[in-house]
DNA sequence: GGAGAGTAGTTGACATGGCAACCATCGACC
DNA sequence: GGTCGATGGTTGCCATGTCAACTACTCTCC
């Protein structure tokens, strides 16, 4: 505690501003460009992205499961599936075995709106983030992203 | 517009979400840390660096000069300046040579509260982020992060 | 079969961000 | 010196996210 800190060289401080700063602006500009050509949020998008994952049958999920999927807390995903529900993307459905439980169906409407939004945002995830990256480099930032994820787990 | 879309393919779909996975809980820990140690988000951490910050006379700044070094809207900075003014963190002052203008003071319990949040969230992110990169990965992070941003520029 | 712990989901209070409209002032130009 | 576009800042409205409390079940164990 008493430890003198030990602050990031200039190299560290310049990635580290670097990281904030681009990832500020990388969401920032995913979720204008989403809204602007779809309608749609970065978290209606994971949403609708999550439920016709291929291991989804019937494009249905518990509430509970969503939030483990996406790890959100149970109010945001509750929160979000009401306003995605208030404009018809989809929909909640009584859980019979579990009479606390609720489905979240994907509704055609849903369907339609992530056919329609994910080319263009595959697009420019492509042309922002992975331009420029080599198979390697792929690599190694995967690896990386998973090493801090680790450090992370102990949540 | 008609051409087949490119999806990501399964190395680049891993690396993506593990990217979004990592800012998501990264930030999420960063923010909970800083919160539960110094009572202060990572928002009002960036003001307080920024007024911080070497080249900054006098721990003060105009409004408009914190906005462009933290990229942030106008209408944002306005805000983050009213509720850590209620909270006594900085102040705001008039400016003499435009009248429509204000400076953003730091006070000196805003100077009390960056010096006791630094060195924890200094050796959070060195934890979470830097340990387990070497020198050259480092910097060849810092050259990724660069060269997204690059691609962003045209905002 | 009933008490109590745990789980699924909702809600309310609050902090935060973006966007657009607004006000006041500044500055350039005639 | 007056007009008009640009600039600095604030505000309101809305979407989003967190946390903590609350409801309604389910499960376990006696």
């Amino acid at each position: 505690m008493s430890t003198t800190t030990r602050w990031l060289d200039p190299e560290e401080s310049r990635a580290w501003r670097a990281w904030l700063d681009l990832n500020n602006r990388l969401f920032a500009r995913l979720n204008r460009e989403l809204q602007a050509t779809s309608g749609l949020s970065i978290s209606d998008y994971e949403i609708l992205v999550a439920l016709t994952d291929d291991d989804v049958p019937e494009h249905s999920l518990r509430m509970y499961e969503l939030g483990e999927r996406l790890q959100w807390e149970k109010s945001r995903v509750s929160k979000q599936v009401s306003r995605m529900e208030a404009r018809g993307l989809v929909e909640r459905r009584h859980c019979a075995d579990d009479r606390r439980g609720a489905f979240v169906d994907l509704t055609d409407a849903g369907q339609a709106a992530i056919d329609a939004a994910a080319p263009g945002h595959v697009a420019l995830v492509r042309e922002l983030f992975f331009d420029g990256l080599n198979g390697d480099q792929v690599r190694s930032l995967g690896r990386f992203a998973t090493s801090v994820l680790d450090r992370l787990a102990d949540d």
